[in-house]
RNA sequence: GCUCCCGUAGCCCAAUCGGCAGAGGCAGCCGACUUAAAAUCGGCCGAGUCUGGGUUCGAGUCCCAGCGGGAGCACCA
């Protein structure tokens, strides 16, 4: 077959109006000539100041340069591209930008594999990818293209890291971090999956260094209940997964007193109601804490502290995490003192307590925690049960009952006997002040207690980290801050941003544990106006920086005075509907949180969630599986869209099915969504009557068809079923067709007002053919500018509807209604039919449900 | 292990408030066109909704339990 026709057979009456033009729907000709009307029409620029449209923000996910667009690609940009011409065709001003995230790793890694500049290969994939985009025809306005790369953009990433450094939101620690051993670079706790790097999946180790860190964990509690408001718009897995994310644990802290020590050691718990079953604490053996509490210990203890530690810190993130391995640990030879009983207890360093969170120390609770028991079995430490968990409680009181006391089996199995600890609810004992209290009660109490004494306090804690933003890696953000020999931070001037990233010429880009830019003698050595030398800041900022307030910038991407103008912020934003993938649940969309609520303290903006709505598509697989080399079952999107056209395989991501699922590429038919536009586009040539034709006259059930589409056509877009809207204009094509056939004729009104409406929405999922078919039907432009009609409601009304009898429950007859019949009279009807007299027989009858004017159920005595 | 989502025709998927299980497509079959085939056009066939209980006049839809699949989290004190 030849490629870009679907052909079919001419026939003869369907080229009286249009001699001239072709009669075969030829997609390669409708693209080519529509791609070169659209740069001369611009039909999408975002610019013109008078419009007084109300506004849409539709954001797709910017993509990333490596190589051309793929399937995965294709799918977004169509579900993001329906919802924009939907909002348009509703008489929108839409604002629908496209740029690229183009600083990063990948390029970087590429770029030393083929022994060029990260800088040239970026941008000759974006030239690729820019092609490609505009040949897929989204609407996008083409004015704003923006690159994270250009320093007119990296400016203003760097003029956000110094508002946070003002604010005490950007520092710089020692800490033990995540290192990549392949990619030999730091990264984020979100960027490790498995213990392994998110990127390259080789194994991720803990490396001591001094990085920059955005101080998220600030922001944690209004990260967390501002989900509340996305609820409804957001996807409830992505909101679940951030909550996940965030892991706010409440609780208490509670000081102990450490023998020979000065300062007390602070532990988090969640459950202070346990404190009188303290047998031991456990510090975390790569913390600080564990060094000095060591420190005076003898020399044999010493001596097998730096032995564990030493393990510890060999082993890689996939070992420590494997929860089934066996406790490990050493004792430090010190003794703690428990603040409500005043028991000594002996402090153990063990690497199932984790330095960087809570106060990086816990007190072991083995009968109560599984973690503690473990480790208290291992080592012969004592259990002590403080809370009977075989004593219900009723709301808050625990109660004993006579059976209980009778069977004089009060007490809950032995956990170092059953290995289980016991975590249920149950009524404190041996606690002294707390005996008989409940869980909830005793948590309060111990509290109070606490806080009178001094020695504690309620107390929150999350499992969110700071943000590492630091990489030493030579494709990203320089980090716009000098170090003085003596060892003082001073911030670049923001009159002298950018500080532009030097050529990559000359530099070893080879990853070895330190930046390039290090290296860049002349552009890391600066000399302070007051004549003092200081060295630039050598690592790079993460891309998730960048990709953090992109958005913005969007409103304003060619202005050099500012990073966004706040004006077009508040006239735009926040994002009315933001499209990507779920890859992105946690990493970019938090990250992109905190930083539109930095704004917001800053005064910058006016609102504190970035996207108001959120739509994550699925993924495009091949026979079950994401597509990749090693499987052999890529399908490449330039071949698809050679083959079939770029509308059919727009078409069919939309009609796959619903936008969150995965499609499987073999499942779904792009040669069949071809054959619907082919069917589509030539009833265009076909209709007869002008576009001045009075639409009323036309037929009836045809009109009435339409209109119930139009009727429908919003609910569906808005909630996503995009794919019910594909068919419901399948549904109406195929009727047209018959009208067409073996109805009125291609001369009735009708005709030409349901393939109008058809043309309209087929512009959301196949732009070009929608363009070509308005031309045939005798319109100039593009139909992508025109608005929607609503339904007429007199024509939604149906003749008759069917109503149908049912006796107990199944159907046993149905008639031909007015739709406004009342209960009585739809009664009286089924009460009259033979078929239901039948089948009730001689049973009584004792409930008839109407529900007029569709339904009558008899329910007989049975 | 914990949490969440999903199981409807051979396949992908629809089904408003609980009210006739089917909108659409793919595949299949039949017919028209063709010397023939492909393509195209027209038509047809096709589940009783994963299983077992429950609520209800009535359950694909609500509740409980199980099975199967997917996702997220997982030594976070």
């Amino acid at each position: 077959m030849a490629r870009g026709t679907v052909r079919h057979l001419t026939n003869e009456s369907s080229v009286t109006q249009h001699d001239d033009a072709p009669n075969e729907y030829d997609f390669t000709r409708i693209q080519e000539k529509w791609q070169a009307r659209w740069d001369e029409l611009r039909p999408f620029a975002t610019d013109n100041p008078a419009d007084t449209r109300p506004r849409k923000y539709v954001l797709d996910m910017f993509p990333y340069p490596s190589g051309d667009l793929h399937m995965g690609h294709a799918e977004a940009y169509a579900l993001g591209d329906v919802v924009a011409r939907y909002w348009r065709l509703q008489g929108f001003n839409v604002l629908h930008p496209i740029g690229w995230d183009s600083f990063g790793l990948p390029a970087e890694n590429a770029a030393i594999k083929r022994g060029v500049d990260p800088r040239a290969w970026t941008y000759d994939n974006i030239e690729q990818q820019r092609q490609s985009m505009k040949r897929y025809g989204a609407s996008f306005d083409w004015d704003r293209v923006l690159h994270t790369s250009d320093p007119e953009y990296y400016k203003w990433n760097q003029w956000l890291f110094l508002k946070l450094y003002e604010k005490g939101l950007a520092y710089r620690k020692a800490s033990w971090v995540n290192w990549c051993t392949h990619d030999q670079t730091v990264l984020a706790n979100e960027q490790v999956v498995d213990g392994r790097c998110e990127r390259c999946d080789n194994v991720v180790v803990k490396k001591k260094l001094t990085q920059w860190y955005f101080k998220i964990t600030d922001y944690a509690d209004r990260l967390l209940d501002d989900l509340n408001q996305l609820e409804g718009s957001w996807p409830s897995k992505v909101i679940a997964m951030q909550r996940n994310w965030i892991g706010r644990s409440v609780g208490a802290d509670v000081d102990f007193v450490i023998e020979g020590r000065a300062e007390r050691v602070t532990v988090f718990t969640t459950r202070p109601d346990t404190l009188f079953g303290a047998t031991f604490m456990v510090v975390a053996p790569d913390s600080d804490l564990a060094a000095e509490l060591v420190a005076d210990a003898d020399d044999e203890t010493k001596k097998n502290f730096a032995a564990y530690l030493e393990q510890v810190q060999k082993s890689t993130e996939i070992e420590r995490q494997d929860a089934t391995r066996e406790k490990t640990g050493v004792p430090l030879g010190r003794v703690a003192i428990n603040p409500v009983n005043g028991e000594r207890i002996p402090v153990w360093a063990a690497d199932y307590v984790l330095a960087d969170y809570g106060h990086g120390a816990v007190m072991a609770v083995p009968a109560h925690d599984q973690r503690d028991l473990e480790f208290a079995i291992k080592f012969d430490l004592p259990v002590r049960v403080v809370v009977d968990t075989n004593a219900p409680v009723t709301g808050a009181i625990p109660v004993i009952t006579p059976e209980m006391l009778e069977a004089g089996d009060l007490l809950p199995p032995d956990p170092v006997q059953t290995g289980e600890a016991l975590a249920g609810e149950g009524r404190l004992m041996n606690s002294g002040p707390l005996d008989g209290l409940s869980k909830s009660n005793a948590i309060k109490r111990v509290i109070e207690l606490l806080e009178e004494a001094g020695t504690g306090r309620a107390a929150k804690t999350y499992r969110l980290r700071d943000w590492l933003i630091s990489r030493q890696r030579y494709w990203g953000t320089p980090i716009p801050i000098l170090h003085t020999e003596d060892g003082r931070e001073i911030p670049v001037e923001e009159s002298a941003l950018p500080v532009e990233l030097p050529p990559s010429e000359g530099l070893d880009l080879q990853p070895k544990g330190a930046s390039p830019l290090g290296a860049a003698e002349d552009w890391v050595n600066v000399t302070l106006p007051d004549g003092t030398a200081a060295r630039r800041d050598p690592d790079t900022m993460d891309t998730f920086v960048d990709s953090s307030w992109y958005f913005l910038r969007f409103l304003n991407p060619n202005d050099d005075t500012q990073a966004f103008d706040p004006k077009e912020a508040e006239k735009w934003a926040p994002v009315d509907q933001y499209v990507g993938g779920v890859t992105h649940a946690i990493l970019h969309l938090l990250y992109a949180r905190f930083i539109t609520k930095v704004l917001f303290d800053l005064g910058y903006v006016s609102f504190t969630e970035p996207f108001s709505a959120l739509l994550n598509q699925g993924m495009v697989l091949m026979n079950g599986s994401a597509m990749s080399k090693s499987r052999g079952n890529i399908v490449r999107l330039s071949e698809q869209l050679d083959e079939h056209g770029v509308d059919a395989v727009r078409l069919t991501m939309a009609f796959a099915g619903p936008p969150e699922d995965d499609i499987d590429w073999a499942d779904v038919s792009p040669a069949g969504s071809a054959k619907f536009l082919a069917r589509a586009w030539r009833i265009t040539g076909e209709v007869t009557s002008s576009p001045e034709v009075e639409w009323k006259g036309g037929d009836a059930a045809l009109r009435r068809q339409t209109h119930r589409l139009l009727a429908d056509a919003p609910g569906l877009v808005e909630g996503f079923k995009f794919n019910v809207v594909v068919a419901r204009l399948m549904e109406l094509v195929n009727a047209i067709r018959k009208t067409i056939d073996s109805g009125p004729g291609a001369g009735d009104p009708a005709v030409r007002e349901a393939i109008e409406i058809v043309t309209k929405l087929l512009s959301l999922f196949a732009p070009y053919t929608a363009d070509d078919m308005w031309e045939r039907l005798g319109y100039e432009g593009s139909v992508a500018t025109t608005t929607l009609r609503k339904a007429d409601p007199t024509l939604l009304v149906e003749e008759s509807v069917t109503a149908i009898v049912q006796v107990d429950g199944k159907v046993r007859d149905r008639f031909e209604v007015a739709p406004t019949i009342d209960t009585g009279a739809l009664e009286i009807l089924a009460r009259g039919s033979d078929a239901v007299a039948r089948a009730v027989g001689d049973r009584e009858i004792v409930n008839v449900i109407v529900r007029a004017p569709k339904l009558v159920n008899i329910a007989t005595k049975r």
